[in-house]
DNA sequence: GATTTGATGATTTTT
DNA sequence: TCATCAAATC
């Protein structure tokens, strides 16, 4: 058995990790150290010494992306397909076992995926249904704070509510909508876990069958999980299986979406046998950079504790930009790519960063005045547009006529005369006699609860349903969807619009058929079109397919974990905007922040700028800013400021900003410190009028910004 | 049933 | 500022 080729090109600790012997690992993995690489040699190490055979490895990411790589990397290097072997997502992993268990689970067969769009839409009419007033219920934040439940794997009776009136509101409507949910035959995307979890804690035979079937399980972002991802791991691992956990403490970007950087601390508590190995040495980034960020990630407290080095040269110095605005900023960073362009840089090798998607705008435009093509991450995806999930919510009623979501989203699209009043009588029938709104709307007919008008409408709607229902009968996906296009009007009803916008909606329906065409399925528990709805809701596709010419890579910090440029630029670098206002001050969340921004530098090889703006236009008001905090814990030693030069000032201040033009009222210049008897100390941050109304707009240190009229309110110049 | 108006509020995102 | 969304109007 010859492995040599895959221990051959490895580094000392590396090596240590792919050959380690079975038993808990833990791998400390830095920016850049060839993470997946060590995964992905590690999987096909055990296999090609007959460790264990690939359909007993359970390997899990947290992006599809990530396990269609793996996959792919492992097969490469050893030649054969391991279609057996277990490589997903959490979510699809346990979408996989629930669909093997439904019975167990107390689900219909058929139950379907609700994604968080669909889960938006059911909290607000289970609100509605509850008669809570919106404004005071804000759909967003009851999403919020169930899924936030369900991460920490508790139930409705579970919840710690302490009496108190808010927190039992809360669990009345997470109690109403698990009902909802459950007449629907719906699982949600955290519902998936936490049942996965529960299918293993209270079966014991389930459990012992997996336990015996996944010998080796191994755990990619460990950082990322979430204590029900955690703890399904830690009960399929048993005390036998072992584990093999890899991440970095100093990436941990997603605890405001339940993420317990803890994690990886309780695995060597949890498996007291756990060998550690740190990956230190960098592959990736030139020796400044580096140090920057070494420098910079220091100032966290509690790392686990770990430095980057590389053998590589230190290359070019880290360039800091302070620009005058947001636009200025904008100018010389696509200016800065240009000649990076001219260079011979690949586009697509150019990304710039930043930390929220509002800032976007300023730099598109940019781009676009110099005619650069580029490309924003992150936009709506495939599966995500209103008339592909409308129209696979016609083939979900086909499989699952109980599907409320459904249902609500399509009774009357394209519209057909089932107004609100009608829906209306649906649904309080359905809830007074626990049905779903399908069986509801049979009831009413037969009853002939509705005026004959009405009743003609809904007898329709589900007769198109019926139909469809018959002629997918033997046939195959794509038809079926096809079907659904015709019957349902949908497509009829986009093409008549004659729009861009409809024909964009009626191309992207065809493509929806093609998508079905195309699709394949592996699991066969499943019939084709759950399996492509599944699909649908666990993989919404990705972004504006075939737009991978050579582009300008835009993204959020976010997004950008995980892949690296050649070129990088991060802007925004304002104490408000990076570090973001609303977490700067808990010490943990700027702790994040500052991961995150960690996470920025070491995405770049070679080359990476910062940038800020001293005003940033923000919201309709343009706003004085400060440095961030994080450019000052940078060392020097690896910066070079670049200055203006001599003909912006003059280039900037014409017409862009009325502010800029008008740059004081008697005497108050923007950014002049004052002081007001109430307030406090504060920044003037704009200024309007003359004379007697003349009003400045004040940012208070404590009590946020106002305006006031100069004439009255006897500011002191500091 | 489509179109216009007005209020609102605005990190980060995958599944 | 500007996009989104629900209510109001034609």
């Amino acid at each position: 058995m010859d492995i040599s080729d895959l221990l051959d090109n490895l580094n000392d600790k590396q090596r240590e990790a792919v050959a380690a012997p079975p038993g808990p690992l833990l791998i400390i993995a830095g920016a850049g150290s060839g993470k997946t690489r060590v995964l992905a040699h590690r999987i096909a190490y055990l296999i090609r010494t007959g460790e264990v055979s690939p359909n007993n490895i359970l390997a899990v990411t947290f992006t599809n992306k990530a396990a269609r790589e793996m996959r792919e990397r492992i097969e490469n290097m050893l030649n054969m397909p391991v279609r057996q072997m277990w490589v997903g997502t959490f979510h699809g992993i346990a979408h996989r076992l629930l669909r093997a268990h439904w019975q167990d689970l107390g689900l219909p067969q058929t139950f379907q995926i609700l994604d968080s769009d669909d889960q938006h839409r059911t909290i607000k009419r289970v609100l509605k249904s509850l008669e809570l007033d919106e404004a005071r219920w804000p759909p967003k934040q009851v999403q919020w704070w169930i899924n936030g439940q369900k991460d920490e794997g508790r139930r409705p009776e579970y919840v710690e509510h302490h009496n108190a009136a808010y927190e039992l509101q809360l669990v009345k409507i997470y109690t109403a909508y698990e009902e909802v949910c459950r007449r629907s035959g719906l699982v949600d995307f955290a519902e998936l876990l936490l049942r996965a979890h529960e299918l293993l804690l209270k079966n014991d035979d389930i459990l012992k069958h997996y336990q015996r079937h996944f010998k080796h399980i191994l755990v990619d972002e460990f950082q990322d999980t979430n204590t029900i991802q955690y703890a399904w791991v830690r009960l399929l691992a048993g005390d036998k299986n072992p584990v093999l956990a890899v991440g970095d403490d100093d990436q941990s970007i997603y605890g405001w979406r339940g993420a317990k950087i803890e994690n990886i601390q309780r695995f060597s508590q949890d498996f007291p046998a756990t060998t550690t190995i740190r990956l230190e040495q960098n592959y990736r980034s030139t020796g400044n950079i580096l140090n920057a960020a070494n420098a910079l990630i220091d100032n966290n407290d509690g790392r686990l504790g770990k430095n980057l080095w590389t053998e590589g040269s230190d290359g070019e110095l880290i360039k800091l930009y302070a620009a005058y605005n947001d636009l200025e900023e904008a100018r010389y960073i696509i200016s800065s790519i240009q000649s990076f362009i001219e260079k011979g840089t690949p586009r697509h090798e150019i990304a710039i960063l930043y930390r929220s998607n509002a800032q976007s705008r300023v730099l598109e435009e940019a781009l676009l005045r110099r005619e650069i093509p580029y490309r924003v991450y992150g936009g709506m995806r495939f599966f995500e547009r209103a008339e592909v999930k409308n129209a696979l919510a016609y083939c979900r009623l086909v499989s699952n006529p109980n599907d409320d979501a459904s249902f609500e989203r399509i009774v009357n699209t394209p519209t057909r005369g089932i107004g609100d009043r009608s829906v209306q009588i649906l649904r309080d029938h359905a809830r007074q006699n626990d049905l779903s709104l399908w069986q509801a709307a049979n009831d009413v007919l037969a009853k002939k609860m509705v005026t004959a008008r009405a009743g003609n409408a809904i007898k329709g709607f589900i007769d198109i349903i019926g139909n469809i229902k018959l002629l997918s009968e033997d046939a195959e996906l794509f038809e079926i969807v096809e079907h659904v296009l015709h019957h349902s009007t949908l497509l009829e009803h986009h093409k008549n619009d004659k729009s861009e916008k409809g024909q964009m909606r009626a191309e992207n329906l065809e493509e929806l058929v093609s998508a079905a065409r195309q699709y394949e399925n592996e699991e066969d528990e499943l019939s084709m079109l759950d399996a492509f709805l599944a699909h649908a809701a666990l993989e919404a596709g990705e972004g504006q397919a075939g737009e991978w010419e050579s582009c300008v890579q835009l993204m959020t910090l976010h997004t950008a974990k995980g892949l690296e440029f050649d070129v990088v630029f991060l802007s925004g670098l304002e104490e408000g905007l990076f570090p973001h206002k609303m977490s700067m001050d808990e010490p943990g969340r700027l702790e994040e922040e500052r991961r995150l921004c960690y996470v920025g530098m070491t995405r770049a090889r070679q080359n990476l700028t910062l940038s800020y703006a001293e005003i940033r236009r923000l919201h309709g008001t343009e706003q004085y800013t400060q440095a961030s905090r994080f450019i000052r814990e940078i060392p020097a030693d690896y910066v070079e400021e670049i200055r203006m030069n001599g003909s912006a000032p003059t280039a900037v201040t014409s017409t862009s900003y009325h502010a800029a033009s008008q740059p004081e009222a008697q005497g108050f210049a923007l950014g002049q410190r004052v002081a007001h008897q109430k307030f406090g100390e504060g920044i003037v941050t704009s200024c309007e009028g003359d004379g007697s109304h003349a009003r400045v707009q004040v940012n208070f240190m404590d009590v946020g910004s106002k305006w006031l009229v100069i004439a009255y309110a006897n500011l002191q110049l500091i």
